[in-house]
Parts: structure tokens; sequence; C-alpha cells
DNA sequence: TTCGAGATCCCCCGATCGGGGAATCCCACA
DNA sequence: TGTGGGATTCCCCGATCGGGGGATCTCGAA
């Protein structure tokens, strides 16, 4: 039995909510809270699996009540439910825990697929949502082109090295004491990797290193 | 009637599929296909809205296939199947423009759901994909910690247009050619930079200009 | 009206950077 | 057993950077 918390300040929402989900056999509704704040000690209380949380609400917004609840002892999962397909709230909703993002006017076997998806620890998007989510994805950074990545293939390995900490904002100086070689030898270096990777200076060096993703590893 | 289109190496899969989709009433396979090269031809043959694509086939493999498919002149909305859940393909076959990801042991039902709601325009990714892909958005960079935004926020405008100079690798005499002002007023800005954002030189405050995203617009 | 913040320019000076060599050493490959 | 590429060190020298001032001018807020 998946134990359910709903969390919205529309009674008939609530209501609603609750007859779709009771009339499941695997699903129960163990709690209700009408805005953030009465949400989390509901949550201590019943302890649900799962919370589908509003993500407009007086008072508390969703999104904060989300983090709270996820830094309970026992967190539930978080479901986030949305009137509109609002851009806006998508990715900080994920970077705040949640493991699902429902339009409210989906159809009621969606909202339980989603439960049970999210209860065995997968994550479900209303399909709008995806399209933004995977647009996003597809839309960032091309990462490296053919071109820079051949560039940056052509270096050595003693050149990444340097590459990597030039990527971090060290003086030439830093680097040697760093790597244990001279400034003079860190000077070469930084030479030789500025013409591979046709780069008029350091921070167009060190521009390629962050996208590469060089510099945190 | 959404045309749907079929690319798996595996005769058993097509058929399977050919079955489940032809039972329903709103869809129709017409065309199949064993490898990415003919999937390119019956594609230009058969105009289908949506193409459902093995990952791994023999020859063209099925990334290289969407992208293909997707270069078409009226191109279809492409699914990517898969048997396992792997971790590696998802990123890049987003990258490749799929519009959905879905595992070979999803229930029919879902299948179809994924049919259509790629053929209005949406997105769907199986669950268990989901939470990979929400996973990774969620760890992504922290952006900018409180502090760093602090120190951006204390800059002047005309220092945020330096900045994003700046971070593009320019040398202050380029910047102030590219905002009709003397070098020596550059300078005077960068130092100005340097010290607010705490910035040791100039790599380091591309770097933050980078992370803010300032680089770009 | 005064005052301060921002934008612009200027100077000096030491530190750092970047280009162009040149010289070892080592190791793998022919 | 050469031969060459990579790693390492050093040199010189001009260009650029960065710090620390000081000087206008404008505009808006006190």
């Amino acid at each position: 039995m998946i134990k359910v918390m709903i969390v919205d300040d529309n009674d008939i929402v609530r209501r609603g909510l609750h007859t779709i989900i009771d009339a499941a056999d695997d699903l129960r509704v163990v709690a209700d809270a009408g805005d953030g704040r009465s949400a989390i000690e509901a949550a201590r209380r019943a302890r649900p699996d799962i919370a589908l949380v509003d993500i407009r609400m007086p008072g508390m917004d969703g999104l904060t009540a989300t983090r709270e609840l996820l830094a309970l002892d026992q967190p539930p999962h978080v479901i986030i439910l949305t009137t509109f397909n609002t851009d806006e709230y998508v990715d900080e909703a994920i970077r705040s825990g949640a493991a699902g993002f429902l339009l409210k006017d989906s159809p009621p076997d969606e909202l339980l697929r989603a439960l049970r998806a999210v209860h065995s620890g997968h994550a479900m998007l209303d399909p709008a949502v995806t399209r933004q989510v995977i647009d996003a994805i597809a839309d960032q950074a091309p990462r490296l082109t053919a071109q820079e990545k051949a560039q940056l293939d052509s270096l050595t390995a003693r050149e990444v090295d340097v590459l990597r900490l030039v990527g971090r904002g060290l003086s030439n100086a830093d680097i040697g004491a760093e790597l244990f070689m001279t400034e003079g030898t860190v000077k070469g270096y930084v030479s030789a990797i500025l013409a591979k990777l046709a780069a008029d200076n350091r921070v167009q060096a060190a521009r390629l290193a962050y996208r590469a993703g060089l510099d945190n590893s």
C-alpha cells in the first residue's frame, strides 16, 4: 500500500485527488494539507511515501515545501502539481529534488502511473514538460566542435595537465609549483597549448578547458 | 491516423511492435526496416509521422539513423527503443533529437501513449530514464553560490560589459575597441572587477562570467 | 545645492604573459 | 642502433596585465 499525502490549498482539488487515489487498490491518502507549513507537520506524523504538492500555494510555496519535505528524516518522494505549463518552475523543481512534475489536467490514470513509478524509485514528467526538458538539454552548449576535439586530442598528457590548471585560473608560477616544474617550463607548455588550440591567450584556452570539463577533474 | 515506421534488426521485435501498434485505431505501421540505411529510404517513401528506432543495429546504429532521419525534408519524430537501461545513450539520443526513449520491456499501452504524445509535439521518456535525466539535471553545476551572486550584483553595468568581454578572452585593448573606451579605462574596470569578485586574475573572472552565462549574451 | 557614484581618461611601475629559440634526457619504434 | 617525439629546463625580450594612485564629467539623490 503506497501512502500518499496531498498538499494543495484548493479544497476541491484536494477532494478530487483524494477520490482518484483512494479508488486505486494499492494507493491510500494518509494526509492532507492546505499549505506548506502544515504539510511538513503532517508528513512528520503520517510518513507518506509520496507527497503530491501544488506548486502555487499561499504562505510557503510548493518548491520551498518540497525542499523542506526532502529534508525530513524519512523524506517522501515529491511530485509537483501545477495548473499551467509553466516553463519557469520545471528546472527549479527538479533542482529542488522533485521526482515528478504533472499538470493538473492530465488524466487520472496518468497520475496513478506517476505515483507508482515514483514509488519504485523512478520519475515521471508530463509529456509537455518532458518536451521542455529534452529541448533544454538538446539546446545546451554544443559541447565541443569536432575541430576543438581534435585540437584537444593533439595535446600531450603533460600539456593537458597544464591546461587543466590554466583553466582554474592559476598563474604560471602556481602551475609550476603544483606540477613540480619551473615557471619557465610552464611557459613553454602554455605557448605550445595556445598554438595547438589556436588561442590568442590563456583565457581562451581556459574557456576551452572549462567547456571540455577539464577543470573539475 | 498516425503513420508509424519500425526500425529494428530483430524480426520478432518488429512483428511484436507491428501487432501492438496496428491494434490501435488511430495508429498504423506504414514502413519497416531492419537497418539504418534502408530506414532512410523507407522514410523517404512512406513519410511516417513517427519512427520507432532500435538503438542497437548492425551497420548504421540507431543514433546515426536518428540524425539522418531528422535531416530529411519532412522528418518524422523519432522514438528510441532500447533493451537495457543504458545510461550511456540517453544523453546522446536527446542531443541527436529524439523525442522519446523507451525500454522494450515497457507495457504496450505505454508505447501507445508515447506515440500519441510524441505525435502531438510532446515527448516521453521511460520512467527509469526520466529518473536518470532528472538526476543529471539536479547534479549539474550548482550554478553560482550566493556569495558569487552578490559579488556579481555589486558590479556596475559598465563593469559587467567589460567582464562579459573578459570572459570571451579579449585583451584589454580589444575590449576598449569594442566598447569605445581607452585601454587605460578598461584596465581600471578590470582592476575594479577583480577586486569585487575577489579574483586573482582575469582567468578567474572569466570563469565566473562563464558560469554566470555572461559570455554568450 | 551639495554629495556621491559611476564613467571616463591619465600616469607610473612591477609582475606576468607569450613568442622564439636552444639544450638536455628518455623512451619507443624502426 | 639510430631517430624522433615528448618532457624538461633555460635564455631573452617585447607585450600585456594588474595595482595604485589621481583627474575630469554627469547625473541623480539627499
